[in-house]
DNA sequence: TGTACATCAGTGAACGCGCGTTCACTGATGTAC
DNA sequence: TGTACATCAGTGAACGCGCGTTCACTGATGTAC
């Protein structure tokens, strides 16, 4: 074996990044502490030495994904075009790799039903999301807060279709006239 | 006890019904045989006599709450307005009855996360939805997408939304801008 | 209408399984001298 | 630099629990005469 501290925090965020890509894929009720801990090469009993318990997991796990799914959509760094924005965000590649994309739409109605504590760390990023659409807009919250619901709701739609060709135009579609909407 | 074949039949539609309703309050994976069947007051052996097994009710109560949150929409019975749906969609009374409302909205990340068979089902029923808001837009269908895809993104970012003023916000700001894509 | 019997809806004990969590233990790491 | 020892990251057996599913059984329902 090797123990040392250094491989320690190694440890903890190779499990957190394990985490962050398990919740997106798969739900948040569907992470398992002997599932997660084998896929990172360690053994079930070692988890509680990183993290309080499942929950505590849960929660850092949620906010790293969100964080992630951010990091994409250009918030914090240099400021994105709004079309910039929407090309990626409804994207074929964004739609098929829901395990590193926006967690927002990944996992928006596990949190629906979720406690407090998964809610408000979602609620923190939606609003971070609007805040960076708006800013794309020129500072038009309202048009930011529908640029962002129909983003958001037209790639959960995207992959749900089971017909790749009609979840391709769903994407084409919101896209072409969420443009428009930065235009006029 | 009483076990005639009416009484039966109306046992599964119990079953079924309160399946629905779970489905949407807490999601697909969390309905256990057990408790629903407690719930409507028989015990848990008694499920197969009703259904061949436990994934073979949850596909039936999916497209159960899918026609139930349609028969909402007006699709099917006397053609809506665009205004009207809107604003029935995306009001506080939808937000917070998430067990009796759209099921596209309160299971999007599930289904797309699950098998085919789920999937399947929901794109029918996505469709569905597309046409009749596309009817209701005078047949304009990427109109239509627009505006569903809108819908569901802000009816689930409203229910994500821990403060009820912001929250109230979304379904607001969402609402008044669809409709000036209805008059346009 | 009344009796005898087959049917079958629902019961509840039992199964194997995976879950989250605890804990005594191991052995490498890191430190004190 | 070398030795002795405390620390502590990770191991894996064990726990109680709830799950989906099976099945022998019970007793009311429904039918044949």
């Amino acid at each position: 074996m090797g123990h040392s501290q250094a491989e320690k925090a190694q440890n903890r965020e190779r499990i957190l990044a394990a985490a962050a890509r398990e919740v997106r894929e798969r739900g948040l009720e569907a992470v398992s502490v002997g599932t997660l801990m084998k896929s990172v090469g360690l053994t079930h009993g070692g988890f509680y030495g990183h993290f309080e318990n499942r929950e505590a997991l849960l929660a850092e796990a949620l906010e790293r994904a969100l964080l992630e799914g951010e990091a994409k959509v250009g918030a914090g760094g240099a400021p994105s075009s709004f079309p910039d924005i929407v090309r990626g965000y409804l994207s074929g590649k964004h739609r098929d790799s829901r395990d590193s994309g926006c967690a927002v739409a990944a996992l928006a109605s596990d949190v629906a039903r979720a406690d407090a504590a998964p809610r408000e760390i979602m609620t923190e990023h939606v609003e971070t999301f609007f805040e960076t659409v708006s800013r794309s807009l020129g500072g038009d919250e309202e048009r930011a807060i529908l640029a962002v619901s129909a983003m958001v709701g037209a790639l959960m739609l995207s992959r749900v279709v089971a017909d790749p060709s009609r979840s391709d135009a769903i994407l084409t579609v919101v896209r072409d006239q969420l443009a428009g909407l930065g235009a006029s």
